[in-house]
DNA sequence: TTGCCTATGGGTGAATATCC
DNA sequence: GGATATTCACCCATAGGCAA
């Protein structure tokens, strides 16, 4: 204790700015403060208080609950006249004068407190207002964004926020709603494309990249004044591989509509700022070090974490954590978990993550875990939630209730939750409130949680050690180490490492970001349709003039060719000769089948699309069997129930790992095949459709086309209007099924309608619903 | 979907290193 | 020098890729 006064007592004193003197005097301050005890000795509070000022890192002292208020009982003092205490009083004074002074220079317009980094970033912000920030998780982007939005109201009046995720999107829109009204602001937030804006009046559109090109599509020459794109390393696919693990070929990898998006946004707005965690700016790409000098961008790179982490070998017979230490029992990999989880929970030491390396091993180690845990106490929305799960998914098969073979139910209980890329968007985020705010200490998850999800995590331990079959990348562990501790949370983060090859990778520092667009490496098709020729380098230049020439020669339309961005030229060309070829009785039964929602799954008309693309070898023919059984099952009211039937009889055996396996590949099927892939060819086939009935020599009507509502059908699963506003918040899918079906009478009335007289409903809602679904929607309700 | 094949990673025991 | 810890090499189970 007295070395660790002394200890800070130095470190303050030679705390010059540098990185390495702050990493220095970060770590004596996190380890006493992640020490309670500690913190009742005034001297260590004063000493501390001014550590974090002189740092300018204000968020210690705001977690530590210090304020000048702790030197008051030395202000307050009666005085005697002796010249020592003189000097004391007077050095007491200067240091509130002081004070004020740092806590003024550092208080931002819209009167937050910000950290010396953040000030930094948006003082060069508006010297040159192209930005490229590298800083780590919790570091605070979000929060410089809104300062940045605000500073630069006025001449900032339509601004599009792009994050990776849905689930980020409807965080966010929270956040800048509250901004928005917190500080008077005037923009109109936008989230969905079907959401009418005014485009002379403010916008703020918060947006995945996906929503941003159909945006740009709709409103090709809308002006843009201001956009921010976080998590901006997935332009780099060989950077990051995190989307690659499901089980999506090559061809669909989400990296070029990131890239595609950043290229056709900076060249529309002058002012930009782009985020990303744990980039090595010293190490930028070729193709990036190019795009970073073409558009005049400045680099900001945080290295140091405002959380100090502890590293915690445990790969051998023994981890140290502090001052204790585990002694394995058993040197199997599991057993070393296992032991882990049980000294975290006794020694109360904070919530845990485990990283698995897939989805199924999420489930094969949890059910390893389960046994060896404490059951928790009853927690009323955690058994509503249960309650949900088994209502909704759980089905009698050969006289057994499937659920209880359903690990996911078993794990909850026991207060462990479980997180991956596969389940519904609603579940995974009522698993991850549960964790942060509920009563789950642990979850299990592979790298979906570092999609940009905030947890309240403490500990991370690294069970898995790649990533699907792939190696995990320095910047991966990096990432997922990340999630271990958060600033104004903890004070310290632990990472335990189960395999000594993981902690030797995130030492080393070799990742390089690019931005292949900009490189004079090969770039796919499809950047090369959307770039244009002066932007490109090397062999892609010639590439591109071929791919043209061919795109003029066909004499298809340009502007119909660009609606659709993510496929390529040459293959939509090859789409609309196909169809040109068609005797024009198909094609007008074609025009018909889609003029309904009825007329077409009554046609079977999804089989006979998915064949165009099959012929023109997009697809397989496995793929359209495939994609055409699941979307047609799906589309029924028990479409749920279908698709996991389907896979139950062909099960010899029920057990935890066939069951666990069925509600993985049906709810990855359902996002990936039904909510993704489908939507998207058959917003590809109407689009030429309509082109090619246009055209004078076959010149068929196309208004009675309803292809944009049958697509939002299969996109959404949904087909009112309630259902559609439900499913866009978050509420289950399935449930609004069943009411689309069961409660015709409820489903008429408009999202509106439903919020002004809810009271009125609440009784009918309540008798379909379980009361996990009424909590949702009154929820949903409450926040309007 | 199914089944085969390959690559991978975990477990095991022997060999080597390290510590007292 | 002995005991313990760590590393290494090998084997096997398994998962995931791939093709029909």
């Amino acid at each position: 204790m007295k070395n660790m006064i002394s200890d800070l007592v130095k470190s303050i004193n030679h705390f010059n700015g540098s990185d390495n003197s702050f990493e220095i005097l970060r770590n004596i301050i996190c380890d006493i403060s992640d020490n309670k005890s500690l913190l009742n000795e005034p001297l260590v509070k004063e000493l501390l208080y001014l550590a974090a000022q002189k740092m300018r890192t204000f968020g210690y002292n705001t977690m530590n609950h210090l304020d000048i208020s702790i030197f008051q009982n030395v202000l307050q003092d009666n005085y005697s006249e002796s010249t020592d205490e003189e000097i004391e009083r007077h050095h007491n004074l200067s240091l509130i004068l002081q004070n004020e002074a740092i806590n003024s220079l550092y208080t931002s317009s819209s009167g937050n407190l910000l950290d010396k980094d953040q000030k930094n970033i948006i003082e060069v912000f508006n010297e040159r207002p192209r930005l490229l920030v590298s800083a780590p998780t919790s570091f605070g982007k979000t929060y410089i964004l809104r300062e940045i939005i605000y500073q630069n109201y006025e001449h900032f009046r339509n601004i599009i926020l792009i994050f990776p995720t849905v689930s980020l999107l409807n965080e966010n829109v929270h956040e800048f709603k509250k901004f928005n009204r917190d500080l008077g602001l005037e923009y109109s937030i936008i989230n969905t494309t079907q959401k009418k804006f005014d485009p002379d009046s403010r916008n703020l559109f918060i947006f995945t990249p996906e929503r941003v090109l159909q945006l740009l599509n709709e409103n090709p020459n809308f002006k843009i004044d201001f956009f921010f794109m976080d998590e901006v390393y997935k332009i780099d696919n060989f950077f990051d591989s995190t989307d690659s693990s499901e089980g999506s070929s090559k061809e669909e990898e989400r990296d070029k509509v990131f890239r595609i998006v950043l290229y056709i946004l900076s060249k529309k707005a002058t002012q930009f700022y782009l985020a990303g965690p744990y980039i090595n700016t010293t190490k930028l790409g070729e193709g990036f070090q190019r795009f970073i000098k073409l558009f005049d961008i400045r680099i900001i790179e945080i290295g140091v974490e405002r959380v100090k982490k502890d590293h915690i070998h445990s790969w051998g017979t023994r981890a140290t954590i502090g001052r204790k230490q585990i002694i394995f029992k058993d040197n199997k990999k599991i057993s070393k978990l296992n032991e882990i989880i049980s000294f975290l929970e006794k020694s109360d030491e904070g919530k845990s993550i485990i990283y698995a390396e897939s989805k199924k091993k999420v489930s094969t180690l949890a059910r390893e875990i389960v046994s060896v845990t404490n059951t928790i106490e009853p927690h009323y929305k955690l058994n509503m939630f249960i309650e949900h799960l088994i209502k909704r998914y759980s089905y009698t098969h050969r006289n057994q209730q499937i659920h209880k073979s359903w690990t996911l139910i078993e794990t909850l209980n026991k207060g462990i939750g479980l997180h991956h890329g596969a389940f519904p968007k609603y579940i995974q985020s009522e698993i991850l409130s549960l964790f942060n705010n509920g009563p789950l200490n642990i979850l299990i998850c592979t790298t979906s949680i570092t999609e940009g999800v905030n947890t309240k995590a403490k500990n991370v331990v690294f069970y898995g050690s790649s990533k699907g079959g792939k190696e995990l990348k320095c910047f991966d562990i990096k990432n997922i180490n990340g999630r271990a501790g958060r600033y104004y949370h903890h004070f310290i983060g632990r990472i335990f490492y189960l395999d000594k090859k993981i902690h030797e990778k995130v030492q080393q520092n070799d990742d390089t970001l690019d931005f292949i667009t900009f490189s004079n490496r090969e770039v796919t098709d499809i950047d090369l349709d959307n770039v244009a020729i002066n932007d490109l380098w090397g062999d892609n230049k010639a590439r591109k003039a071929d791919r043209e020439l061919v795109i003029l020669e066909s004499g298809v339309d340009n502007n119909v060719l660009n609606k659709n961005k993510l496929i390529d030229k040459l293959k939509q060309i090859e789409l609309v000769n196909l169809l040109k070829n068609k005797n024009i009785l198909e094609l007008k039964s074609i025009v018909t089948q889609c003029s309904s929602l009825k007329n077409f799954l009554e046609n079977k008309t999804i089989y006979k699309i998915l064949g165009y693309f099959e012929e023109v070898g997009l697809l397989t023919e496995f793929d359209v069997k495939k994609f055409g059984i699941i979307t047609s099952n799906y589309s029924n009211s028990d479409g749920m129930y279908r698709l996991i039937k389907y896979h139950l009889d062909s099960l010899d055996e029920i057990n935890a790992k066939s069951i666990d396996s069925i509600y993985t590949t049906v709810f990855s099927d359902i996002r990936n095949i039904v909510e993704y892939k489908v939507p998207k060819y058959l917003t590809i086939f109407g689009t030429l459709l309509e082109y090619v009935c246009s055209l004078p020599e076959i010149n068929i009507g196309t208004e009675k086309i309803a292809i944009d509502f049958i697509i939002r059908f299969f996109e959404i699963g949904v087909q009112t209007e309630l259902g559609t506003e439900l499913a866009e918040i978050g509420f289950p899918i399935t449930t609004i099924k069943m009411l689309e079906k069961e409660e015709r009478d409820l489903m008429k009335y408009s999202f509106d309608a439903v919020k002004s007289n809810y009271h009125l409903l609440k009784h009918q809602f309540q008798q379909s619903l379980d009361s996990y679904e009424v909590y949702l929607l009154e929820n949903i309700i409450a926040e309007g």
